[in-house]
DNA sequence: CAGGTCATGTAAAGCGTTACATGATTTT
DNA sequence: AAAATCATGTAACGCTTTACATGACCTG
């Protein structure tokens, strides 16, 4: 039994919440996981047909209206396989991707006017990004469950931590220049 | 003049600090940029042939005893290439991807003993790349440049800000529990 | 009736990891 | 003599994004 794929893990995760559609999904993953979980529809709906091939989830034709809609529900065995997840211990992923500290390594090569600069347009998007976070937890929907509670209050702090950094390297750039 | 992949930013720069062996490269990747930006020997190598084609470096051949070597230079066009990328403002590419998010969003599915392992089990993880990062700040080299001591300091207290983060979540969950 | 949202999908391209294969040199 | 390191590469696979294509329904 080959282990879920990381797409699969998430679609069975929000299947977990409630039968969905794959747009539905894909919704929900932009409101909840994004900040740290993306997918996309390309990567939504192949696995939704491989994962109902496994017997992980079933698809029922729910139209509304004259508007096609198939609605995925958990299976007993996806929703096994889904706590199966939940509970390995195996070590867990862990990747920062991030442009501007690869910009930042080589900046001696340019300088420090250009330091600055990235510094800048780096705190930009994460203020951008905490706004977002914040929005969403003011139109809070479910926050009876601890574990969304959880991962949107790490984002927000997470943000938070980010542009506090970029202060001081901005503050200590400043220093630096003169 | 298509713009430089991912991979080819990280070759430039890489060779802007001294002309290098695909293997060197990985090398300095693994001991400077890992934490926020891996690149593998799969990705070097073909890279090192694309950039070369487009003018970007030049590969001599350098033997070593009988053991083949291929070190790599930048060109003019290919520090320029760097340059504008370095002070370029696009919208920085920022992403996190964490398993131990996921698996703490979806975990009201599996209650609160799940929760806590997760959380310890990633703490454990962010500790051992905390003594890498302070072992490498150690063993330090070349600190005279700006940019490197900026981008490692940002890893530590990273990891110090995330390891901070799990044991007020661990104390929140253990409150929880009673 | 125009623009937005709901809804589904595919195809191509790009990105990245892993495993494999090879062999010389250096260190223990 | 064995193990580690230096050195180069490829092939297969898996993951992800982007762009495209289609069409119904809903709101102003």
């Amino acid at each position: 039994m080959a282990s879920l794929s990381p797409t699969a893990r998430v679609v069975l995760g929000m299947l977990a919440l409630g039968k969905q559609t794959g747009y539905d999904i894909k919704q929900m993953v932009d409101k909840s996981t994004r900040h740290f979980w993306a997918l996309s529809y390309g990567q939504i709906y192949p696995e939704l047909q491989r994962l109902e091939e496994q017997g992980l989830v079933v698809g029922r034709s729910e139209p509304s209206g004259g508007r096609a809609r198939q609605v995925y529900e958990l299976t007993d065995a996806g929703r096994d396989r889904l706590h199966e997840w939940l509970l390995s211990d195996e070590e867990p992923l862990f990747e920062l991707r991030c442009e501007t500290l690869l910009k930042l390594f080589f900046s001696d090569e340019v300088g420090d006017e250009g330091r600055a600069v990235q510094v800048r347009s780096f705190r930009k998007v994460i203020e951008r990004k905490l706004e977002q976070l914040r929005a969403l937890e003011a139109t809070s929907d479910s926050w009876e469950h601890l574990g969304p509670r959880l991962t949107l209050r790490f984002g927000i702090q997470h943000s938070e931590w980010l542009i506090e950094w970029c202060r001081e390297a901005e503050a200590l750039l400043q220093k630096e220049a003169q």
